[in-house]
DNA sequence: GTCTATAGAGGGATAGAC
DNA sequence: GTCTATCCCTCTATAGAC
């Protein structure tokens, strides 16, 4: 990867995030790079590429972010708290990317569409297991586990709307205070 | 309004809540109407109106149930429930604009977005007020209200994503369990 | 109220000079 | 690697016949 190329792509996360993959024109793009559309031809293929090495990459940290938390032999508390700090990391180092996965994945195309729908699925039925484990050996009060995650992954996929309005220590307060509202109104 | 005039608005929330407004062409929405694009014209101005009809109706939704909640001489708890119910009841009865809502809002523009960015604001101060109220009487525990905040509305607003995909009990349970879920952990 | 036709602007992408 | 010029298509919206 080019630096160029990088800097492409981080900024069309950035246009992308703000007025949504459809908004944004190649010629916005290169505008706000200070370069014509056609030269962005040299560095893409084209505008799809962009969304998919955009939103392929988040997929992929949560991904195996998901098998880090599996891999440790520890309860399912735990790991739903390992997986809250998973997302408020990537919310915080790919925010815009984020974004972008959240709000465009619809406009992936062909086997780029099928490859995200099925990390998606994936990535929420792991999910689902560790907060059926956590319900199954007590830890977790008995309620419907679609409710659960519902409200998991709710709250979750909207850190990335929070975090840019938010000062350093604020989002210290929040790494901390999570956890602990998200998981402790859960505990038996 | 016309019979046809709501039809369009129906439809057109539809599309819009599945690929946004930016991607949803004129073209589009007539020919899942059954009609030609020009059409339109004699029952919307354009496509503007459309999505300015649809955002505006449902932030009023909101905007009037938060004057009724708040004229409700009831504990902060009490209404933090009721705000719960109204959003489950707009997300029920308004699935596809508060999609529209929710995604599409930086597409308005002139008045129609001032007038969207007032809602909002004010609708967020008054949640954070009752959120306040909560804490400072001792119904709450004393966690930072801009965590709080953030969690509540995360998932409410995220309702209208879990609910096409749900049973009528499913649906039920939500009514029962979301505002444990949300509020039991809050509570003192 | 719906149609065909089309204006006028702007979209993604390519060719080829430098 | 960036540019100008341009292709070809699609966009929103309007004009005017029926």
């Amino acid at each position: 990867m080019t630096q160029r190329k990088s800097q492409i792509l981080t900024t069309a996360a950035r246009l992308f995030k703000e007025r949504g993959y459809s908004a944004v024109t190649m010629r916005d793009l290169a505008a706000a790079l200070d370069m014509k559309a056609a030269s962005l031809y040299n560095h893409i293929s084209g505008k799809q590429e962009i969304l998919t090495i955009l939103i392929l990459e988040v997929a992929h940290e949560f991904t195996n972010g998901m098998k880090q938390v599996e891999s440790d032999d520890s309860t399912a508390f735990v790991k739903a708290q390992n997986l809250i700090a998973l997302h408020i990391k990537i919310a915080l180092s790919l925010t815009d990317s984020l974004a972008v996965l959240n709000n465009d994945w619809m406009h992936l195309e062909g086997v780029s569409y099928e490859e995200y729908i099925r990390l998606r699925k994936n990535y929420e039925a792991d999910f689902k297991q560790i907060i059926l484990e956590g319900i199954d050996k007590g830890e977790f009060k008995n309620m419907s586990v679609e409710t659960i995650l519902f409200n998991l992954l709710s709250t979750l996929r909207s850190i990335y709307l929070w975090i840019p309005k938010k000062s350093p220590s604020e989002i210290e307060t929040l790494k901390v205070e999570l956890p602990d509202l998200l998981l402790l109104g859960l505990k038996k």
